[in-house]
This record gives C-alpha cells, sequence and structure tokens, in this order.
DNA sequence: TTGTATGCGTTATCAC
DNA sequence: GTGATAACGCATACAA
C-alpha cells in the first residue's frame, strides 16, 4: 500500500506538503505541487479513507433510511438507491441501506431519509448528523424531490390536446403532499380549460383500479382519457378495459405516473409521467456531501434558514396508451 | 464519542483489557469481563470502525459488482442488494454498489461479483481480495445460488401432476449454466414420466413470448401447460392466451420462475418458482464475512481446495395460472 | 491474565 | 511556504 509518506519520500518533500497538495493546493508553490503530483502519479497513490476518516473524526459512512413500509423490491427505491450510489461511489463514501428506524446502530456522517411522515420527525429531529429528506415536507428540511403538480399538468393537458372530452383522475388514497401536488396539477390543468374534475381515490394496488373500472363500466363513454397518480394504477386500468373489450387508444387513453420499471411492463406500454429517479437519487447524495463538507452538523430547521430545495421536472413519455404517439 | 479508554477508565482496567473482552473475550477472567459490559453498557460505547479498520489495514468496504448489462433497475438486483445490505448493516461493513468494471477504484476488503461471464474471469482473477460469487460457475469460485434444476422439477412436475398432457418449455437465449440447469430439470422430469420434451427459446422479453403464443396459436390444444424459464416469459405467455381467448388455468396452465415481484404484477397472479433471493444475498455476504475474518487473500480456485458452494432450494408458489391452486 | 509501548495513515497545530 | 510533532481510536507484540 502506497502512503502519503512514500510519495513524500519520492517527491523529496515531508508528508504534510504531500497532505496539502490533496486538500489545501492553494498553500503549495506551483513547483512542489508539480513534484507530488508526478510521485502520486507514479506511486498510483490512493488516500486511505479510514485514517482519513479516523483523523477527521469521521465515518465517510452515509445511511441511507427507507421508512415507508413499502417492499424495498420496488423498483422505484432500487433506482433510486442505484443514483445515490453512484455518487457516493465516486466520491469515495460508502452506503448503508436501512430499513427500519433502526438508524442509530452505528455511527455515519449524515442521513438521507425517504418515506417521512409526520410521525417520523420526532426521530428525524434527534439526528445529530446532517440531513437530506426525498420528498417535499413541511417541516423545514432540505429536500429534493419532482415537481409532481407540473407532472400531471403535463398529463392532463396532453390528454385534453389529444381530444379526450372526459378526462378522470385516479388518485392515491394517501395524506402525502406529492398526492395533494399531483391532484391540484390535474385540477388546475382541468379549471384552466374550463372541463369538469373527476378525482377517485385508491390504495396503490393495481387490482383496485382495475376492479374499479370493470364495476363502473356503464358510465365510461368512448373518448374518455384516466391520468392516473402512479403506474400501479394505471396497469390496473389498462387490465379493466382491456377485459371490458374497450379499445386503447382510441376510445381510452391511459397515463401513468413514476416511470420506473411498471411502465415498460405494461402491454401496450404505457405513456407515464416519468420522474428522472436516478438523477434524483445522485442529487440527493450530492447535496448531502455538501453538508458534510461544510461542516454542518446540526439540522437547523428554523424557518429563517434558507433551506435547499431541489425540484426536478418530470418528463411526458408518450407511449401506447394514448392518441397521437406516432408524434412522439 | 465514547473511546475504549473512557470504557477502561470506567471500569478501572486498561484499555487492552477493554479491547480484549471485545476481540478475545476467552483471554479475560469472567470478573472483569462483568466489569467492562458493564461499563460499555452504561457508556453506550461503540467501537469506532474507522479506527478499527486502520489498525488492521481494512476498509470494512465490501464491493457489490453488478456485471451484467440488464437494467439495475432489476427488481431482482434491488433484492438482492438488500440482502447483502442487511447482514452487511448488521456486521457494520458499508456497501459499495459497482455497476461497472471500474470495481478498482478505492480499496476494499472483499468483492461480491453477480453475473460474470465467461470474459470476466481474467478480470477477476486479478482482484486481491476475498471474492464470492453469484450464481454457479466454472471456475472454481466460491458460490451461492439456487437450485435452478430442482426448481423446474418442481414446475414440471406440477404441471405433469395437475393433468395437463401437453408440458412446453420456453428457455432463456443463453449459454449460461442457470439456464442450462433449468432445461435439464424440465428434460429429465419429462423423460422420468415418458413425456416428450419440447423446448423453444426467446430473448428473455415478454414481447417475445406473447409474439410466438399468438403465431403458433393454432398449435396448440387445450390442457397445455407452459413452464417458462423466467416470470418475464411467462407474463408474455399469459398476455398471449388472453389475447387469443384461451381459459387459464383450465385449458392452459403458465408457471414462471424467478418469484421476484414480476409475478405478483402479472393478473391472473403467476404460479412460479419462488427463490430466495433476499435470503440468498444474506448468505453472500456472510461467506464473504467469513472468508475475510479468516484472512484469506488469496483467491486460490485450484480444483483441490474445497470450494464453498451453497445451494438454496427454490419452492413453488401456486398461483393462479395452473390448476388446483386452491390446493396450495 | 493483565498492562505498556508502539504503530496504522492522515491531518491540525504550531514552529521555522 | 514548508516541516516537525502530536493526536485520532484501536490492536498487535511484548513485558510483567
Amino acid at each position: 500500500m502506497v502512503t502519503l509518506n512514500d510519495v513524500a519520500k519520492s517527491a523529496n518533500v515531508s508528508k504534510m506538503t504531500v497532505s496539502r497538495v490533496i486538500n489545501h493546493p492553494e498553500q503549495v508553490t506551483d513547483e512542489l505541487k508539480q513534484l507530488v503530483f508526478k510521485a502520486m502519479n507514479e506511486l498510483d497513490y490512493h488516500p486511505n479513507l479510514a485514517a482519513k476518516a479516523l483523523a477527521a473524526n469521521a465515518t465517510r459512512i452515509i445511511k441511507l433510511v427507507i421508512l415507508e413500509k413499502v417492499d424495498t423490491v420496488e423498483p422505484y427505491y432500487a433506482t433510486l438507491l442505484m443514483g445515490v450510489a453512484q455518487f457516493l461511489n465516486a466520491h469515495q463514501y460508502a452506503l448503508q441501506v436501512v430499513t427500519q428506524k433502526n438508524a442509530d446502530i452505528g455511527e455515519c456522517d449524515g442521513y438521507i431519509i425517504t418515506g417521512a411522515r409526520n410521525d417520523d420527525f420526532t426521530w428525524i429531529q434527534e439526528l445529530r448528523k446532517p440531513v437530506i429528506l426525498y420528498g417535499e415536507n413541511r417541516h423545514h428540511y432540505d429536500f429534493v424531490d419532482s415537481d409532481n403538480k407540473y407532472g400531471t399538468f403535463l398529463s392532463t393537458g396532453a390528454a385534453i390536446k389529444d381530444g379526450y372530452d372526459q378526462i378522470i383522475f385516479l388518485g392515491i388514497e394517501l395524506k402525502e403532499s406529492f398526492e395533494y401536488s399531483r391532484e391540484r396539477g390535474y385540477m388546475d390543468t382541468m379549471q384552466k380549460s374550463g372541463l369538469q374534475p373527476q378525482i377517485i381515490r385508491f390504495g396503490n394496488h393495481s387490482s383496485e383500479s382495475q376492479q374499479y373500472i370493470e364495476d363502473h363500466w356503464h358510465e365510461f363513454k368512448p373518448n374518455t382519457c384516466f391520468v392516473c397518480s402512479s403506474d400501479r394504477l394505471a396497469i390496473g386500468v389498462e387490465r379493466g378495459i382491456q377485459r371490458m373489450g374497450g379499445s386503447i387508444p382510441e376510445d381510452f387513453g391511459i397515463t401513468g405516473f413514476d416511470g420506473v420499471f411498471l411502465d415498460q411492463i405494461a402491454e401496450p406500454k404505457l405513456s407515464t409521467v416519468k420522474q428522472p429517479v436516478m438523477a434524483m437519487g445522485s442529487k440527493i447524495a450530492e447535496l448531502l456531501m455538501q453538508k458534510i463538507n461544510h461542516g454542518v452538523t446540526t439540522n437547523d430547521q428554523s424557518p429563517e434558514r434558507d433551506r435547499t430545495e431541489v425540484m426536478f421536472s418530470p418528463e411526458l413519455i408518450r407511449r401506447n396508451t394514448t392518441r397521437n404517439y406516432h408524434l412522439n
């Protein structure tokens, strides 16, 4: 293993100079810097993370806490995780995935928390390391999320332009910010166009939306579009329509929301509002690392503090469950 | 932060005694051990991993290398990853997920490698840390896998017992051990029952198997069961049969393979051979840690060496795409 | 069985 | 601008 000392000897400087070249290059003359860089390359030097962590009283470990009860098998979380892992790897941080609230086992330098409900914040408040949340929240914590309202603005708008004259929103029965935002995007867009909004809500299972379609089939006239709050619901709608013999996308349109895996599994493939989940994962990791490097140790979420909010714009993917897909 | 020293003072012993209580408890008298345990609890002592790693010249980082080109979004890998992560967390190891062969960036204590093809082994050979593979291999590397042959023995056998008189195997067009084993399990079971085997292979996409069913629909007489080598293929078959108006499971049976996410998404839900993917992930991590702790640094895969092979038995889940599902 | 000294690789602090 | 020294927390080697 090549150490700081080895490089120092090879470059004929002290090891502190080498350390400075890495951490505070502005304090070293260009001349020495060149020598050190040369030595580092020749010896293929890589800093020892454990030593670094020990000296800095850090762990170089980030915890990803998944609070939802949902199966961690969810492709959605897997994708997010990959995004986080990608950034962390590039910066030599290691990841620990935690699925319960037993996150207090072992130290870490920071937390990424996803799926936090209101009850969870009493626990989150007690964390003594930087925190970034995945998802909007009313507790003034830094977060990354996608612009949910804009997402349903896109899907609802497209349904209108495509000429569907009845546009029904199938939402998730959940008192969460993201769902409110998605419903608002639909409502606003409908009202601006002078159309009558109609919202029905279910648990987020394809069986429930499928059942609904079948039970209420007589109510739906051809030229109806179902704007869904998740791909899961959209898949159920698709099956229900197929079961009842409706034609997709001519008489009945469907748009989903999320764009992770499920949309591609459906047949015909779903038109959907795709969230850049992978990129969002990377961004969260990046923000957390900034916080860590700036020495933020307290989670000051007082209203006075500037809070970091990063919103990603989702994208409408036109595929085969809405008209005009050939225009894509 | 509570250190070894703090505990030592509190227990009125030297810090080495505390260290020994943790690492070599047999060398310490029960009397002192009790004192030390008490102090550790009272002070809520947790060892500093960075220091541990530094002293042991270790990193406490494990790399999970995913070599397949397949999307890491695959629920299959996500589940495996969760299994690995769970075990690692419990033992205070951190995980780095690596998706290319750029695994050489940064040090680690060991590798878990999944999806290794023959070409990959030249690279794997050069790794200077313990390695465990996910999946059978002919290179004498330690591995964990599920008993693929037994899996199709189960699904084929069930199809026979359920009374289907034509049983067709839909396989994946891939020269990999797992596929050979699955086909062999089917072949052997068919031959033992004096039935005529028939194997067709596709790329692992539901669209291909669906297309096949629709194109060859006239060839399939009622009372046929399709034994598939993946849930993906099974879903395509299901759609094809539904499209052509066949009745499931009365006239046409389907069994999948994998049992991760997709089987539940299908409607009707798939009968499938479920692999205990999560448990397999944990087991891999466990084996790797054993290797690390026993100071195995070389990857001796000479035939003389005992190699560790752990095979998990898959389980037949009877759901709604085969008969007699009420017997489950 | 228990304690002391030393070193792991890095960085902060303080001299020069 | 550069170098010597101590310290981070733990574990090995050796001494008692």
